[in-house]
DNA sequence: CTGTATCCAAAATGATACTG
DNA sequence: CAGTATCATTTTGGATACAG
């Protein structure tokens, strides 16, 4: 998108019209090209992640499996425990499992044993994607007072 | 959560047991306490807020949002511009927009006049966070070619 | 122009029962 | 134990019409 398409939907409704050199069009602009000749669709890895680490669960799974390699049942258990909604179904932790080892954050090693032995392991990837996650959580918690605020106010 | 408790539900399943001393017992303890006595509920900032940049529009509002003020109908139209869906509905733009001031992330001001004015600005809080945002979008946006492999293969 | 209300469609989640 | 299938419920999003 040029700034000369930019510059037309600022005008939209403005008498004035809008110039060139507001500061917006060179924002948009930029932001335009950020995001690239096609604007990331719903699957694509950007808006997947994100999304997935808003979901209700996914973002505990990945804090869990930060801390070693569980079986499936366990890993339950252990989100069970740690969860203000209390256990997760069964359904939900395959699901977003399945979901997190497809973007190669999780590994999943399955042993050919009766009954069967399902082992779940953050990839390097997972372990990378936790940390910088990580860094986001501590931000929005060091301004968990201001936000508050702002929700009573 | 202790780490006597913690141990019991390492070793549900398990016919050796599991030692106090197993790593994950630890690094569990650590993250129990994080989370406080309270785990966070669905509507904590922490929770909320990520629920929020993983929802359909809300990141994208606060990176064109990050580029100055906006009228309604102008960002609107900006947004249909961007998104690879197209349009926003004017319905969600009006809940998005509320969920981000309420949080204290986008100043609100409405101009008395016929017909009305609004123009939406991000807060330094609102800035400040989509500062953090991007640098884990950026995270994202330079493994995306790890994560398309992961699908693939 | 900004916003709300209403109705409807689609998606996420949960509960339960069942299979290997 | 791990996983699937099915169904009910809840949440989310979109379309439309309307009000100030």
């Amino acid at each position: 998108m040029d700034s000369a398409k930019i510059t037309d939907l600022l005008s939209v409704g403005e008498p004035d019209g809008v110039s060139p050199d507001d500061p917006r069009v060179a924002g948009l602009a930029g932001l335009a090209a950020q995001m690239g000749a096609a604007p990331p669709t719903r699957d694509a890895p950007v808006r997947e992640v994100m999304a997935r680490l808003g979901d209700n669960w996914s973002a505990l799974i990945l804090k869990v499996l930060a801390t070693g390699t569980f079986r499936h049942a366990t890993l339950r258990r252990v989100i069970g425990a740690l969860a203000a909604e209390g256990d997760i179904s069964q359904r939900m932790l395959t699901l977003r499992l399945r979901a997190l080892e497809r973007d190669g954050f999780v590994l999943r090693e399955a042993q050919p044993t009766v009954p069967p032995r399902v082992c779940y392991t953050l990839t390097p990837l997972g372990t990378a994607l936790t940390a910088e996650f990580d860094r986001l959580l501590a931000w929005i918690e060091a301004h968990e007072a201001e936000i508050e605020r702002a929700r009573l106010g």
